[in-house]
DNA sequence: CTAATGCTACGATAGCGAGCGAAGCATCGC
DNA sequence: GCGATGCTTCGCTCGCTATCGTAGCATTAG
């Protein structure tokens, strides 16, 4: 079937270590310029242009042009989760013999708090997941998730758009949301439309700041207090770091 | 990162036609051995080996000893989720220039009614959604999906044993399917465990039955009933051949 | 207009890896 | 025991592609 041949093409695509090095910068879900990426990607400009160039003629990446920039991002949520089970199968592989190799202090950060595409990961998406599964917010298991409606009402409470996430679900009677494995705590975080409008909002409202250019970001005083009080959550010191 | 290379390694195994071909031969769930896939990927027992080898490495594969015979598996539910998603992708992007190429017979088999490792697809698994939904038995959105009491009641109707399902879930009340997006059929299905336990008992009472070495599945005259009296499923004629 | 920047197109190189033939190692049937 | 079958290891070839240098095109700054 030509299915075969396509789906080899695309997972092809992710399997060059430099075109999966630019996929990853883009897992933030924000558009990068070409140059950028051929940065993160350790690569000529000559060399990123053609790797993107067919990543986007794939349906992997969607281009924007503005000025002399080219904006590279992904080119749906389906591809990030792509990138997501992927990334959950090579999580479960042991490096082999360089076992604990990278923990930069720059690896630290990603793995205290980051974005993964739309929503919060790493040990603070994890502990708000705990939290509000704690609290009864929300239920989470391993083919699914799904928001209360006490979920649904704390959700209202601390601003975010709760109409605008009715109107998202497709048509479930309850909001679901999507469990996330995380890759370097190895424990569901809130993804999907959950994940996503808390994402938003947490950013909107400060409560976290991205870390210059990379996926980290950074919990604010503010932000702290939020989860604390409001969430719940049990944020270790090392979760600000 | 140590991540970005292993992702990359992940990806770039399932990146390979032949590789391709043989993971996709295995998405049935059961096991075969290193010259059925050889077959299957269409190249010789030498090099089948040395693909088979290094998924078994990297932990997408695991192998079973048995006598002479070496049977080969998906390693996890993980791996064949990953491939899921990688096809939902792949099905994104026309195959440009030769659109209507290879619908074979077998492919329209395919199509009909198969498995999709461990639950059932094609426009039997679809239908068999719809009416599930449609009954009020379960509620299917893009980011998840849950079996209503309702449901739960059906399926313990039908001979499900229903406790077994209980106990798999693991933290939420609700009990969760995971929707699967059909990759001929763009439209959700019923996966996870409530979908693999669907397709199991499907297999044991005969309601459908496995087409010689393939994915394919057919449905039976008795499962055509009961399909259509006790689900309520509009399978049109189209569905069965 | 001119120079600089961002990106792309083309051509050439080099290295990886998919493929197979030959040989070797296990296991089964007899 | 012997041959047959299933699979693996080794060595080799060949094709694909990632990479970069050079050149060229678009856009902006001055």
């Amino acid at each position: 079937m030509a299915t075969n041949a396509t789906f080899a093409r695309i997972a092809a695509l992710a399997g060059d270590p430099a075109r999966a090095g630019m996929l990853h910068a883009l897992m933030d879900g924000r558009a990068l310029t070409a140059s950028e990426l051929a940065g993160v990607a350790g690569i000529t400009a000559q060399t990123a242009s053609s790797h993107l160039a067919r990543m986007t003629d794939a349906g992997l990446l969607a281009v924007e042009k503005q000025g002399r920039h080219r904006y590279h991002r992904l080119a749906s949520p389906e591809v990030a989760h792509m990138m997501e089970t992927i990334m959950q199968v090579a999580s479960t592989l042991q490096p082999s013999s360089q076992r604990r190799l990278t923990v930069g202090p720059r690896d630290a950060a990603l793995r205290a708090a980051r974005t993964c595409y739309d929503h919060l990961a790493g040990r603070l998406g994890v502990a708000l997941a705990d939290a509000m599964v704690a609290a009864g917010y929300a239920e989470l298991g391993s083919d699914g998730g799904i928001l209360t409606d006490a979920g649904l009402g704390f959700l209202g409470r601390i601003g975010i758009d709760v109409d605008d996430l009715l109107a998202r679900r497709k048509r479930p009677a309850r909001v679901l949301c999507r469990p996330c494995l995380d890759w370097s705590e190895r424990r569901p975080h809130l993804a999907g439309a959950v994940g996503a409008a808390l994402c938003t909002h947490s950013l909107e409202k400060r409560w976290v700041r991205r870390l210059n250019h990379t996926r980290a970001v950074e919990v604010t005083p503010k932000g702290w207090r939020v989860f604390r009080e409001e969430f719940g959550a049990e944020l270790g010191s090392s979760a600000s770091s």
